[in-house]
DNA sequence: TCAATGCATTTGTCGGAGTAAATGCGCCGA
DNA sequence: TCGGCGCATTTACTCCGACAAATGCATTGA
């Protein structure tokens, strides 16, 4: 009955503090409802009722509601109740939501849509690195890279050393609304990764394009550094899309949907 | 010395019904931090001493937290207290926060960096949309322009028009992060017609490119869509950067600043 | 038939009380 | 003298009960 049985990952911050009450609602509902359990346009039960259902005060329910309305999940309004928006109102590239849809298996069209964004803003992003990366920037990508050829991606150091890698790109375009989509690059890159280890097996040796783009960067060649960019997601690319098709080939999966 | 005299744009969704006090309390905040009024690691005064100095309940206020916690741009923690996040953290891309930022007058980073965004983003979007635009995508574009060209850029109604038509583009590409990007294009587009307003001229009749664009995605032709959306929003971005550059010889310009 | 108005429902706001957590400090022991 | 441990304090977190405001709906009147 309760929404959030399957997800494990409840919201806790990097400190380590516990999670909250109202968060935690904000978390299960935000995945009811990017999981399609609650359609837009329905009307979520009335706080009282459902504050009490959920075994939590109207307080902390309210609390939870504004944080899915800040991330336009939610619109509420006196009398009309808290009504689920539609989809494309909501704010895809914040990085709950974007944790709430890989909390179950997100629509394949939206894997899609992120390696789409991927290959339109990374190369951009590399090229423009290439021009402004100042050197704590190399340090960083360095650190990064060579932490990913030490504990390999099969292990959670090495994912968490790519997706820094991938920011530390980002971060050397020195544009913050480019900034701001590492999160939206990183939910990509991580998906990558576990297709990767679903498949138990890494198709290619990624080190090689990875430090091609690193070399590029570090050498000031902006074209270079998007033609390698390029190359490196577009592999990413393909073997996602290879194992995606091939996971779509088992139907079902999930046994509550 | 509340933080919101000069803003007149008070939170007011477009249906029409009243701010609601956190919402009130989270834009003023909102507005405070992204100018820089409290410092990233500042720390906000305590729940109850804070709340009575806005005159609101703890409960509105303690809302009005968890809305900007949930954008990123404060973390509350036992103890510690509520704290303005580093920077690099805030969610740039959300609407509501682009709308802070843009409350008073913003970093000009910042404008280039979003010039920058819609160089990389748009003509990439309308390339996809040469292919996948369907029917009624067109119809929406066709009429934005039409009524871009019946308004002119110098009224509300025609800058609305603008925006429409650069939102139709990246729905008609089909791809939801990057649908999800429109509210962060459309300020950068808002941002142009500002500067050309402040101008009181058009330095350019800006229909053209914009019916070449059209027609290449009518047509279905992605190469041609591209180059002519690079050139659209090249043009935007040199009269945008002339006039930035002119505003900024005057220097001052704010009073309370 | 239409319009104005009262009513019921739902969210919004308020004030207070008690709980849990995290930090800093003092105490105690080695 | 130094290090570890427990306690007190501060703060956010949670809960509760009540009232206010807004809005859709039905009712009533012209």
């Amino acid at each position: 009955m309760a929404p959030s049985d399957r997800t494990e990952d409840k919201p806790r911050r990097r400190t380590g503090n516990p999670a909250r009450i109202h968060g935690t609602i904000a978390h299960d509902l935000g995945v009811a409802i990017v999981s399609g359990q609650y359609q837009p346009g329905e009307t979520l039960p009335n706080e009282i009722d459902f504050s009490e259902r959920l075994k939590v005060s109207r307080s902390a329910y309210r609390e939870a509601v504004r944080i899915l309305s800040a991330k336009g999940l939610v619109e509420s309004r006196p009398k009309t109740g808290t009504r689920v928006t539609q989809a494309t109102r909501w704010n895809l590239l914040d990085p709950d939501v974007l944790a709430w849809y890989f909390a179950s298996e997100p629509d394949p069209k939206l894997i899609d849509g992120l390696f789409e964004l991927r290959m339109i803003i990374e190369p951009a992003a590399a090229a423009l690195a290439a021009e402004r990366r100042e050197p704590h920037h190399l340090t960083v990508m360095r650190e990064a890279l060579m932490n990913m050829e030490k504990h390999t991606l099969t292990t959670e150091a090495g994912q968490i050393a790519d997706r820094a890698f991938h920011d530390a790109v980002l971060d050397a375009s020195c544009n913050m609304p480019l900034r701001s989509l590492a999160s939206t690059i990183g939910a990509g890159v991580r998906w990558t990764t576990v297709y990767k280890a679903r498949k138990d097996e890494l198709p290619r040796d990624p080190m090689p394009d990875h430090w091609r783009v690193f070399d590029a960067i570090a050498a000031g060649g902006p074209e270079a550094a998007r033609s390698a960019m390029e190359d490196l997601v577009g592999a990413a690319l393909r073997d996602t899309a290879r194992a995606l098709r091939r996971s779509q080939k088992r139907p079902g999966g999930d046994d509550s949907g």
